[in-house]
RNA sequence: GCGAUCGUAGCUCAGUUGGUUAGAGCGCCGGUUUGUGGUACCGGAGGUCGAGGGUUCGAACCCCUUCGAUCGCCCCA
C-alpha cells in the first residue's frame, strides 16, 4: 500500500468502530462460539433480527429520558421519510419481533442472539460506537425459575470462557411496579431535601433518573446515598417472595452472588431482578454482563402483559478478558523448492485440505528461502518437493511426533507419491 | 457532551536546548553462505514525522485548529 504521491485520500474508519484481526478476532470468535455452544445446552432458540427498526421501538421501550434514547441513538430518515434507528440494544427489537410474529404461541420462549449494536458515545476502552453483544432472553415466563435459569446460563458461560475468576455476580431486586414506584417516590423526596449538596450530575439525575443517584461515583453524593431509602422497605410481600425464590434457586444451582442494594438499571423497563456480572479488570467499563426482568416492556409496545427476563454481554469486553487466542496452526506445509514443482505442490496441498488436514503451501519468492520460511511457520510436518539432478524428490518430515492429524498426513502423502510414480 | 495524556517506517520505539539529505531493532524483498538446511553476512524497498495553519533565517520538536487513540467523568454491556 505505498501511495507515494497519490492524490486519492484513503477514507478513514468511523470513530468508535474497530477492525478486528488475528488473535483478537480469534478471541472474539471464541466468545461467540462458546456462547452458541452453551446456549444450546440450555435449549435457547436462535433468533436473528434486523439491525434497524422504527425509532418508536426504542424510544417507547427504553424511556424517552434515558441517555440512550435522548442522545445516543443513530437515528435517520429513510427515503420514504420514516424515522429509523440503528439498534442500540437487543431487547426492544426482540419484544417487537415477539409481537409482530405472534411468538406468543411458543411462550414461554427462550431466545438467544448476537450481533452489532450502535450507540453514539465517546469511545474508550471497552466502549465503542459499533459494539457487539451476545443476548439471552426468556419471554412469557413470570416465574423466578426463569431468572435463575438465565443467571445459571450466564455463570456457566463465564466459566467456560475461563474468565469467571475475579468476576462477581451483583444481584438486586427493584420490586414489582408498585414497589418500584413507592421506592422511587421516597428516593426523590429524600434526595430533594439534600438537592443543593448533591453533585451537578446527580441534581440532573434527580429529574431524569433518580435511581441512578445511588451508584454515583461522586464523593459529594456518597454521604447521602448511604442513608437513602432502601428498596427492601418498599417491597411488597409478593416482590419479596419473588426475590427470595430467585436467590434460593441460585444457591441450589451453586451460583455465587452478592446482594447489591444500590444496583439499579439504566433503562426504564426493568422490574424485579436486576443483576450485573462485574470485574475490576476492565477499568471503568467493569460490567461484563448485565440484565434483569422487564415485565412492563411488551405492554409499552402495545402488546398484552407479558413477563420476561434477559441479559446481554459485551463481546469486546468478554474478549478482552479472554485475551488473545492463537490462530490455527498449519499441521503440514508443502514447500515447492523448485519452480517445476509448484503445480505438484498445489495439487498435494489441496489433497491435504480435502482430507481435513490444516495445510499451507509455500511456493513463491526466492526458491532458496522457501524452506526456511516454511520452517518458521512451525508446522508439525513439512513436505518438500524439489528437483535434484534432474529427478524430482519428495520428502515428508515430521517435526513433531504424534500430532493430531499425523496418520492422515502420512496417508495423503503416501498416496500422492504413489500417484506421481 | 466535559477533563487529561498521546500520535515518528508494516510493528516496537529513538530522535539531545528547534540547526545540514529523519534513525535503530524486528518484519518484508533480493543476493551470497549453508545444501537437509529455521544460520551468518551484504544489499533493497518502505516515512510529505496524523492532518491543516502559524511563529522562525530554519520546526518531528514551539503556538493554534482539526482528526484519531488511550485514561477518567458521564453512560452502559
Amino acid at each position: 500500500m505505498s501511495s507515494k504521491t497519490s492524490a486519492i485520500e484513503t477514507p478513514q474508519a468511523i470513530r468508535g468502530t474497530q477492525d478486528i484481526f488475528g488473535p483478537d478476532a480469534e478471541a472474539f470468535g471464541f466468545v461467540v462460539e462458546t456462547f452458541e455452544r452453551v446456549r444450546k445446552l440450555y435449549r435457547f432458540r436462535r433468533v436473528e433480527m434486523p439491525v434497524f427498526e422504527k425509532t418508536a421501538v426504542f424510544s417507547r421501550s427504553l424511556g424517552e429520558t434515558t441517555d440512550v434514547v435522548s442522545k445516543e441513538m443513530y437515528s435517520f430518515e429513510d427515503r420514504g421519510g420514516e424515522s429509523l434507528t440503528l439498534r442500540p440494544e437487543f431487547t426492544a427489537g426482540l419484544a417487537r419481533a415477539y409481537l409482530t410474529n405472534g411468538w406468543q404461541q411458543y411462550a414461554p420462549v427462550k431466545l438467544a442472539t448476537h450481533g452489532p449494536l450502535f450507540r453514539y458515545e465517546r469511545p474508550q476502552k471497552g466502549r465503542y460506537r459499533q459494539f457487539h453483544q451476545i443476548d439471552a432472553e426468556i419471554v412469557g415466563a413470570a416465574e423466578p425459575q426463569a431468572d435463575v435459569e438465565l443467571l445459571v446460563l450466564a455463570d456457566q458461560l463465564l466459566k467456560e470462557l475461563g474468565i469467571a475468576d475475579g468476576v462477581t455476580l451483583q444481584l438486586n431486586t427493584l420490586g414489582d411496579a408498585p414497589s418500584r414506584e413507592a421506592w422511587r417516590v421516597a428516593l426523590i423526596d429524600y434526595f430533594r431535601a439534600h438537592r443543593a449538596e448533591l453533585s451537578e450530575d446527580s441534581q440532573d439525575r434527580l429529574e431524569r433518573n433518580p435511581l441512578r443517584i445511588l451508584d454515583s461515583k461522586d464523593p459529594r453524593d456518597k454521604p447521602f446515598t448511604a442513608d437513602a431509602p432502601k428498596i427492601d422497605n418498599y417491597l411488597s410481600a409478593e416482590a419479596q417472595d419473588f426475590f427470595g425464590r430467585v436467590t434460593a434457586g441460585l444457591d441450589a444451582a451453586g451460583v455465587a452472588w452478592t446482594r447489591a442494594p444500590a444496583l439499579v438499571r439504566g433503562l426504564d423497563y426493568y422490574r424485579h431482578t436486576a443483576f450485573e456480572f462485574v470485574t475490576d479488570r476492565l477499568g471503568a467499563q467493569g460490567t461484563v454482563l448485565g440484565g434483569g426482568r422487564y415485565d412492563g416492556l411488551i405492554e409499552a409496545l402495545g402488546g398484552p402483559h407479558t413477563p420476561a427476563v434477559g441479559w446481554a454481554a459485551g463481546i469486546e469486553r468478554l474478549a478482552m478478558l479472554v485475551g488473545e487466542k492463537g490462530e490455527a496452526r498449519a499441521y503440514v506445509i508443502v514447500v515447492a523448492e523448485n519452480a517445476e514443482q509448484e503445480v505438484a505442490a498445489l495439487r498435494l496441498v489441496s489433497q491435504f485440505r480435502r482430507a481435513g488436514v490444516c495445510a499451507e503451501i509455500v511456493a513463491t519468492g526466492s526458491p532458496r528461502k522457501r524452506f526456511d520460511r516454511a520452517k518458521k511457520l512451525n508446522p508439525a510436518a513439512l513436505v518438500s518437493l524439489d528437483v535434484r539432478d534432474g529427478a524430482p524428490t519428495r520428502s515428508l518430515r515430521v517435526l513433531e511426533a504424534g500430532f493430531a492429524a499425523a496418520d492422515r498426513v502420512s496417508a495423503v502423502f503416501d498416496a500422492f507419491v504413489a500417484e506421481q510414480q
